[in-house]
DNA sequence: CGCTTACTAAAGCGTCTGCTTGACTTACCC
DNA sequence: GGGTAAGTCAAGCAGACGCTTTAGTAAGCG
């Protein structure tokens, strides 16, 4: 079993419905916390560490300043998974390939 | 926040290390569960519940005959989730077209 | 300065999860 | 029919996870 740290830690962390509501607020724009703290009905504490999962798998930067911390998405975010679903689709489709080849050949036994 | 549960079951689903080797695995091409229990260091009992995640996300087909059960990639497992990440894409981008906007207009107050 | 706001760190708690074990069932093979 | 192989079901367990509470730090503000 190959292991891909990355892409166990960047599922990991949009597996969770609050982190992934988190990074859909993100998309459309930065935030500081506490703004993606105010519709989530759970504790500041609390979504400062689904931040904190966040960034550690790349899904989000983020920067202090003042007082504030202020959270960002990461531009190529979702590249490794894109490319993981890519990968399994590809051998996906080779395996028809090849099924096709051996239904269209005249029988060669 | 707004749900979404196929997504969240799938997410689940592939955010396994072993299920997502199992996954990799079946992109190859059907396996038994005990084809699938081999290289994978624990029970067969466990590959059977992974089997059951899996399917109950829609990652994977199954069929039982005889006494073996052959597993099968379901060939749009990832379009939901693939989806979502063209989504935040798409609003993030937009965003940077806003913003050049705002910095391309001549200064309108 | 005191007051509020914004975050942070640590501990604790209940729940979920991955996994095992053990007891069956059913199919194939001789 | 006996033996083995493939899968299934149900309990149970240890650890991970999401969340809260509590306590604390530091920045802005009048």
């Amino acid at each position: 079993m190959l292991q891909h740290p990355d892409l166990d830690q960047l599922l990991h962390a949009i597996a969770d419905p609050s982190r992934r509501a988190i990074t859909e607020r993100l998309s459309t724009g930065p935030a500081a916390v506490s703004d993606l703290a105010k519709p989530l009905r759970i504790t500041l504490a609390a979504v400062l560490q689904h931040v904190q999962v966040l960034e550690r798998a790349g899904v989000v930067r983020t920067e202090k300043v003042g007082r504030v911390r202020t959270c960002q998405l990461q531009p190529d975010a979702f590249r490794s998974l894109e490319q993981w679903i890519a990968d399994r689709r590809l051998l996906w489709e080779r395996r028809f390939d090849r099924l096709g080849q051996l239904l269209d050949e005249p029988d060669a036994d």
